[in-house]
DNA sequence: CTTAGGATCGCCT
DNA sequence: GGCGATCCTAAGC
């Protein structure tokens, strides 16, 4: 496959489903090996070992002990690649989406990679599944879409990237493109 | 609308 | 032992 960027902008507009629910795409961030932001910059380590294995497989982590992300595996030379999933509008099983996240409003139901995560019931048991098998579905986007990127979110590092990518003139992202 | 603090725990130095 | 690829709530303008 290839690099991340590029997979993390191609990525916008299509349709993840996690045991049929979820919606599309809508913004997304990349991930490298030779990326001081990245959880692979200092080589392989139990947590990471995915980002290191094949690509088209989820990379589940847990954010500050609280929210599980989810991340498709890039294959990229030396490996180590990926592209964490931010934001969704939602489309498919919003009553269940809005059951698990305790709250109604659709804007805040996959806005951000942490919602995201409860939405869908992303847990470590999906560490390492293929994305093209049960529980994942994901659909190609129709037609074009016109695609805006940035700098990534909550990071300290390697801030000057352009490496976070948005569905321009959504209303479902985690934070407005600048 | 912007900012500040707390929650919470696995990972890595 | 310190620190996150975060989110929520409350308080301040």
């Amino acid at each position: 496959m290839r690099d991340s960027a590029e997979v993390a902008r191609r990525l916008i507009g299509v349709t993840l489903l996690v045991d049929g629910v979820g919606g599309v795409i809508v913004e997304t961030e990349a991930y490298d090996r030779e990326d001081p932001a990245s959880h692979t910059f200092s080589g392989p380590t139990a947590r990471n070992a995915v980002m290191f294995g094949p690509a088209g497989r989820a990379y589940i982590y847990l954010s500050y002990g609280i929210h599980w992300c989810l991340n498709f595996v890039c294959r990229e030379s030396g490996h180590g690649a990926g592209v964490l999933i931010r934001a969704l509008e939602p489309t498919a099983g919003i009553a269940t989406m809005i059951e698990r996240r305790g709250q109604t409003d659709l804007r805040r139901l996959c806005s951000g990679p942490g919602r995201l995560g409860q939405a869908l019931a992303i847990t470590h048991a999906l560490n390492g599944m293929r994305l093209d098998k049960r529980p994942f579905s994901l659909k190609p986007r129709r037609g074009r879409v016109r695609v805006i990127s940035g700098p990534r979110i909550g990071i300290s590092k390697a801030i000057d990237q352009p490496w976070r990518f948005g569905l321009a003139g959504s209303q479902f992202l985690s934070l407005p493109f600048r």
